[in-house]
Order: structure tokens, then C-alpha cells, then sequence
DNA sequence: ATTTAAATTTAGGCAAATCTAAAAATTTGT
DNA sequence: ACAAATTTTTAGATTTGCCTAAATTTAAAT
């Protein structure tokens, strides 16, 4: 497989719910800065090799193959982002495009050991659950702080943006994964909230909230 | 720079002596198991970016940018070497092909941390010196076997030819990076070698002896 | 010094991955 | 329900990296 093969497998994994929801090429397209007709001609050819379902106009859904071929390629950015973060000591907000280019590396052993050496991880930097050698993770129980009841306590383990914007805004603002967050107030008029994040007490707005996972306890 | 731009430039720089002696079109073409008329195309154009000098008929060498490339891929290509053998336990002759793809990767941040991760290490799982950050290494200070004195004694600290079979052929004869040699005698007659390593005593051919560096103690 | 052989380049072509512009299908708004 | 807007596909072109076959240059041999 070519990496602009696997790159469009993974846009259809994301985009449409693991592969399982009809995507567009135009939000394939958009997701990957190029252009509809170019994604139009991949995704005839991924059909060919029976990666995908495709009906004209219809829109594309990842086959059983496909789907496998997602989540190895997932498995293997993932766990290169762990590495990166606990080995090399990276910050999570540089990890992404580097494991961009290292998850395309060809190497069953080679990710095998790598996942032992890395003690197996379940989830990578962002909170994202990494998959197992067959492909099995468990989705990690966590919700968006904007969606917790107030006076919900718990530990935030993730990201759902994991744009560098984000996470350097985190960074700056001293977030991290594994703090401890208490979700003291809710903002009615613009929907922020209050929170007291380790000891201190800090005010975010919605959308930030709405990009912040956190695990209850 | 193309995974075949960067593979092109590798292959001169071994081939013409880091670059300095001209190469063939043809070498070049056989080494990299392509044809001589691609190679002419690809030199053209390693030409026009000023990585090489080119003259048709009269074989390339590598421009003084073309040096820097080069010795930055092979920095990469033996660090990667490092990290798979002593940290993923990979054995030296399963690195080559993995290498190969890493040292494509593109992230000069990542490079350096790789290479502090590894305590900057000066010689790859094979004995072959890793440039530093400016493209400055030592030479080692080795020899082939087949070209020392009878008597001599050193240790094993790289190989001429790095293929697998030749790798799995020392695995099999217990001769490792390391080993304590001295050499017995030479047999005249086929130009083999008995020496003695460790404590045992081994008859090699002088295809051997010819491919196994020491460094004389 | 020719002729022959070998190496190298040129010319023309092919497949992959992309693009633009035009055509076709679908969706939306009234 | 139909026209307009939008989405999606097709058609045709481009670039990159490679190929084969033919032409050219250089090297070797007598």
C-alpha cells in the first residue's frame, strides 16, 4: 500500500465513524487539503483492491479488510506518539506530524517491538486508546467536560483537538493530561464554566470545555 | 528531497568514495537495482538542484550541499540502526531494510533527540562511525582480518559487507561485534585464516577474513 | 587507427497521483 | 415539483519516477 492509499483509509476511518458511516469526497477531500476529483480516482482504486465500498455519488465506507487496515495504521501512529512523548521527551502538541510520517513504515516486527517496549500503552499522549496487535481497543470512558453535571470531579486524559493550536493554548495555560479538575460552575449566558484545575481556579470558555475530555471518578 | 532523490544521493556518496571520485551512471543503477537511463534522468535533476556535478559521460560526484545530504541520511540511517538493535533488540542483520525507511523521515528535532536517547553514539550495530550533527565522524581505526599480521590480536568491531546472509553466517559461527580475535596463522595455499576467538579455535576462509574488521589492541 | 564492444544518453512511453474545467447527478428552496 | 445551487464525477493535462529501444559517445582490441 502507498502512503496516499493508507492516508485516504485513514480520512474514510475518521470521518466516518470507523469506516462504518458513508463519507463524501468532499469532506475526504477537505480533511486531506486536496481536491474532490483526485479523491474521487483514489477511492475507485480502493475499491478495486476491496479496501472500500463505493457507490457513485453515494459516498465510501471502509470494507472489513479496510477497516483492519485502519486500525493497524492507527495502532502504529499511536504507539510512535507514545514514543515520542515517553522516550524522546516530545510534548504532545509536536508529536502528530512526525508520527505522520513514522506510522507508514512497513514492519511487523518492528511495531511489535515497539509496543513491548513501550509496555504495551492503551492510549497514546492525547487520550487516544491505541489498538491492540488484532485490532481490538476499548473505547476509553471519558466525557467532554462540557458535558459532566457541575461538581464533577475527575482527571483529564484527553483531547478531541489535537491541533498544535490547542495544545500549545493548553500548554500556556498550564492543562495538562492528569490533572485534577472539578467542574465548579456552569456560565448559563455564553455557556463557560469555572473549574478548579489542581489548586487553582481558572475560567473557559465553551469551546475549550467542549475539547477537553476528562475521565470521572 | 524524494525518498529516490535521497537514495540516489546515499548511493554516490558510497560508491564514489563520499562523493568525491566519480561514479557511473551504470554502478549507481546496479546498485540500486534500477536502470542506467533512470539514473541519468535522476542525475540530471539532482544536477539542476546542485546536489551533484554532472558531466555526460564522465560520471557524478557529489557537490558540497550534495555531501551534507548525503552524510545527514546516513546520520539517521546508523542512529536508527543504534535504537532498533539496543533498545527494540532487533539482531544487526534484521536493521538494514528498516533503516532504510526510517532514515527517510523528515524532522531534524527528532534526530537529535534520537541520538541523545541513545547517548550519542559513535558507531552503528555494524562498527560503521555515525556522523555528528555537522557531518564530522572518525574514521575507525580498523582493519580487515585478511590484512593483518600473523599474531595480531584486537577485537571484532565491524564488517565490510553488511548483507544479512553474511551477518547470519557470523550469528551461526558465534562471532560477534566484540569478540576477542588473534590470528594463529595463514594458509597460504587458499588464503584462510585459523584464529582464535574467545577461547575457541576456528578455521575462516579469506572471504571471511576479507569482510570482518578489527581493531588491533 | 579503425573497428568493435561497452557504456551512456536520448527519445518516447507508461503508471501513479494529482490538478482544472466541464458534465452529470443529487439536494435544496420555494 | 421544478429550477437553482451544490456536490460529485468525468475528461483531459501535468509531474515524477521509472521503463525499453535506439542513438550516441567513449573505451578496448587488433
Amino acid at each position: 500500500m502507498t502512503h496516499s492509499e493508507e492516508n485516504h483509509i485513514k480520512a474514510i476511518f475518521h470521518l466516518g465513524n470507523k469506516g462504518t458511516v458513508a463519507v463524501s469526497t468532499n469532506a475526504i477531500a477537505e480533511l486531506m487539503e486536496t481536491k474532490p476529483s483526485s479523491v474521487t480516482d483514489m477511492v475507485k482504486k480502493l475499491a478495486e483492491k476491496d479496501l472500500v465500498h463505493y457507490k457513485k455519488y453515494q459516498g465510501v465506507t471502509l470494507s472489513e479488510f479496510g477497516v483492519k487496515v485502519a486500525l493497524g495504521i492507527i495502532r502504529k501512529h499511536r504507539l510512535w506518539e507514545v514514543f515520542l512523548v515517553e522516550k524522546l521527551d516530545f510534548s504532545w502538541d509536536e508529536v502528530h506530524e512526525i508520527a505522520e510520517q513514522l506510522e507508514h513504515i512497513k514492519s511487523e516486527k518492528l511495531i511489535d517491538k515497539l509496543d513491548t517496549f513501550l509496555n504495551h500503552p492503551k492510549f497514546d499522549p492525547h487520550g487516544d486508546p491505541i489498538p491492540d496487535k488484532n485490532g481490538i481497543f476499548k473505547p476509553a470512558d471519558r466525557k467532554l467536560l462540557s458535558e459532566v453535571p457541575v461538581n464533577s470531579n475527575g482527571i483529564c486524559v484527553g483531547v478531541k483537538d489535537s491541533s498544535s493550536a490547542f495544545l500549545k493554548f493548553l500548554d500556556k495555560n498550564k492543562i495538562a493530561l492528569g490533572d485534577v479538575i472539578t467542574v465548579l460552575e456552569k456560565e448559563e449566558f455564553d455557556n463557560s464554566f469555572y473549574i478548579k484545575i489542581g489548586d487553582r481556579r481558572e475560567h473557559i470558555s465553551n469551546q475549550i470545555a467542549s475539547n477537553l475530555y476528562i475521565k470521572i471518578s
